[in-house]
DNA sequence: TAAACAACTTAATTTTATAAACCAAATTAT
DNA sequence: ATAATTTGGTTTATAAAATTAAGTTGTTTA
């Protein structure tokens, strides 16, 4: 009847991070920070979680002197996204 | 850009539970507990908060001598669900 | 050169979900 | 009759998760 829900998906601020990377492709930590509205502690926590999972890659750089994050989605992550969207769908269709 | 999810409504089990009652109008007890795989505590506590959001409407009859706890949406639980899937569109509506 | 800022991370706190234990009444078995 | 089991839950305790607050490192600005 209803599908399990990736527990690392269904988080409010992880979901809006995946979302985001699947649209952008790559994202830098402040541009992520900005358009979800999260804390910088938060976030950093969020993302080690997706990065863990290997739902997203992490690559620290440097923009000029300044360290940067960057994160891309990876194939894994795009599946779950999918599957997870696909579980969802359980508890949405409802013939109301 | 992403739009809040009610924190009522963004938990798998409370979520399976107002879809339930969407599609079904009412619903007993140990039915719910049956068709969402939950334990009898977690299925109790996760009531008593859509109960107290006003989500859903709680009505302990009897049938026959046996206890009956019946469940049914409210007017204000079907916006919230409405509202809740709208909002999640911002998440999962992304071009690929 | 000291104060403020950027970009984080780590640790602490709060919240939430889940499970375990419990309770009361009814049914079934002895 | 009464002891054990089942039904239908609730309450309490524990585990996990999210969020916040504090701290770190290096940088720019006054």
């Amino acid at each position: 009847m209803f599908k399990p829900l990736d527990p690392l998906l269904h988080s409010e601020l992880r979901l809006a991070v995946v979302s985001l990377l699947i649209s952008a492709e790559e994202a830098e930590f402040p541009y992520i920070k900005e358009q979800t509205g999260a804390t910088a502690g938060n976030l950093s926590v969020q993302i080690d979680k997706l990065s863990a999972a290997g739902y997203i890659e992490v690559e620290k750089t440097f923009k000029g002197k300044k360290p940067c994050t960057l994160c891309r989605i990876t194939p894994a992550g795009l599946k779950a996204f999918e599957e997870y969207v696909k579980a969802l769908r359980s508890y949405l269709d409802v013939k109301q």
